[in-house]
DNA sequence: GCATTGACGAAGG
DNA sequence: CCCTTCGCCAATG
């Protein structure tokens, strides 16, 4: 990323983060039980999860959660979270590249190229699946 | 306290 | 159709 001084972040842009007032009182919190949701064999994106909190506009924040989650109580399934694309993006943050995919293709998940090969069908959207 | 980054996503050129 | 840029919000340097 080069990111050459695009914009500069405008001073004071801090918005009061309302998330999901009255579920969980951090908003990774929020994330980590909707990942733990996440069936054997399925996965999901940051976008859904993010769009199922509330923070669609965010979807960065859901994979800072995850950067989280490692050291959650519970292992976060981070492994069942890929981005839009189906692409293992955060296979490098499971301590080895090959994790993430060797933990997917045991529950039954195709990996190809990094990517999961019918991740449309096996796509489970919280939006969907909870029906909030 | 300001600048940069980050496991994303959608839009624009 | 591929690549670049912007937006969002929080954490870190």
């Amino acid at each position: 990323m080069k990111q050459l001084k695009k914009k500069k972040q405008l001073p004071g842009s801090k918005k009061p983060s309302a998330i999901k007032a009255g579920r969980k009182d951090s908003f990774f919190e929020t994330v980590y039980d909707v990942a733990r949701l996440i069936p054997k064999g399925r996965v999901t994106s940051y976008g859904a999860i993010a769009a199922y909190i509330g923070t669609k506009l965010s979807a960065r924040m859901v994979g800072w959660a995850m950067n989280a989650a490692g050291t959650a109580s519970p292992k976060v399934p981070a492994h069942r979270v890929v981005n839009r694309n189906g692409m293992l993006s955060g296979k490098h943050h499971f301590g080895s590249p090959d994790m993430m995919e060797n933990l997917l293709k045991k529950e039954g998940v195709k990996v190809k190229n990094d990517t999961v090969v019918n991740f449309v069908t096996i796509f489970w959207d919280p939006a969907v699946e909870l029906e909030l």
